[in-house]
DNA sequence: ACCATATGAGACATCAACGTCTCATTCAGA
DNA sequence: TCTGAATGAGACGTTGATGTCTCATATGGT
């Protein structure tokens, strides 16, 4: 059966169109179709038969932004050890997708409320768990709301990326550079 | 001569559409110019009888926004004091324009080399002089480069705002989420 | 070598936003 | 009250991106 292969192919495919996607639209969000389909290599039309459309493209990288953002989750095992070097752990495990979730983060203030994936919510509550408990065990200080951290986690690893894109961060420092800014301003000053 | 009147006259209008204008476009940057006419209140053809266009209006966005922020680091007295508490003035200042800041700082990414405003490099210059200063002064810690600080400083000052349009963080919490989390991420750590 | 499928290139219609224009109305100052 | 400028509403034409279509070609499996 050519199905196997077939569909194999077809992910193959799909998840290289992707990844080229998210490097080209974290650069320029507003590239059209075509700039998309010439930096994956392929034709527009080819782009459309993987994509029903544009709308379909963004929604299909949001997907693989969650995808990547919960695997990331779950390697770095929040629960584990001290909830500092779980938030070490994270960041690391982000690095990769780092140039997506950028993306993801600056577009989502597009999705206006209509059709917002609801798997940002279990996302955000997942990390927001991470700075509560860091909290509750007197790692971090309780005057940041978790909320706030979970949102400038967020902003750093975007703005880091955005950085590196643009040489202004070294891209081996990316993780140094977020992780001891975050770090720093959460933890619990000693008197 | 009515001219004086009329000058003045446009100079208000168009400060007040500018601001209506930036507040809209901070939340939703995809706004069209008939959008943007309808939130300040007035027609699309006045719209286009004060500003040529969209680009002109994004333009005379920028170049309000480097004003106010420039007035905001002069203000601040970067110079004076403690780098820390320079800090903290800063974002003080940089409160009531952080919406348009927020805007701009997202919206840059679209200017492709082109056609860039000379003046943000001016005003990244003066931050990261403040950076640098305070890691001279051993009161910031000196592994983080001051360009990134100065970037960290965009980003959360831009995710706060953000995050206080849609209601994670409250409006009075802004100067204390983003100067804390900022400068504890900065400071020195005493060992 | 053959055939089916995927692909690339391009043509085409559609559509939304833009920019320009006109015209009736409003409003402020003389 | 009169007059001229500014405004709002709307009607255009233009442009750029989109989505769909066809057809010739390339590719991969048999």
């Amino acid at each position: 059966m050519s199905h196997m292969v077939y569909g194999c192919l077809m992910t193959m495919d799909r998840e290289r169109v992707l990844r080229t996607a998210a490097a080209l639209l974290a650069r320029k969000s507003t590239a059209t179709m075509d700039e998309v389909a010439r930096a994956a290599g392929i034709g527009r039309a080819t782009l459309h038969r993987h994509f029903a459309g544009r709308d379909a493209l963004i929604r299909a990288l949001e997907q693989l932004g969650i995808q990547e953002f919960e695997a990331a989750l779950d390697k770095a095992r929040l629960d584990d050890d001290a909830a500092s070097d779980a938030l070490r752990r994270l960041i690391t495990e982000m690095d990769p997708a780092a140039d997506l979730l950028a993306f993801l983060y600056t577009e989502n203030q597009l999705f206006e409320g209509d059709q917002i994936n609801e798997g940002w919510a279990r996302l955000d509550a997942r990390v927001c768990d991470l700075f509560r408990r860091g909290q509750q065990q007197g790692e971090f200080r309780i005057d940041l709301t978790p909320a706030w951290l979970t949102e400038a986690l967020y902003a750093l690893v975007g703005s880091c990326a955005w950085a590196v894109m643009d040489g202004r961060v070294a891209k081996k420092d990316f993780q140094h550079m977020t992780a001891e800014l975050l770090l720093g301003g959460a933890r619990r000053v000693e008197k």
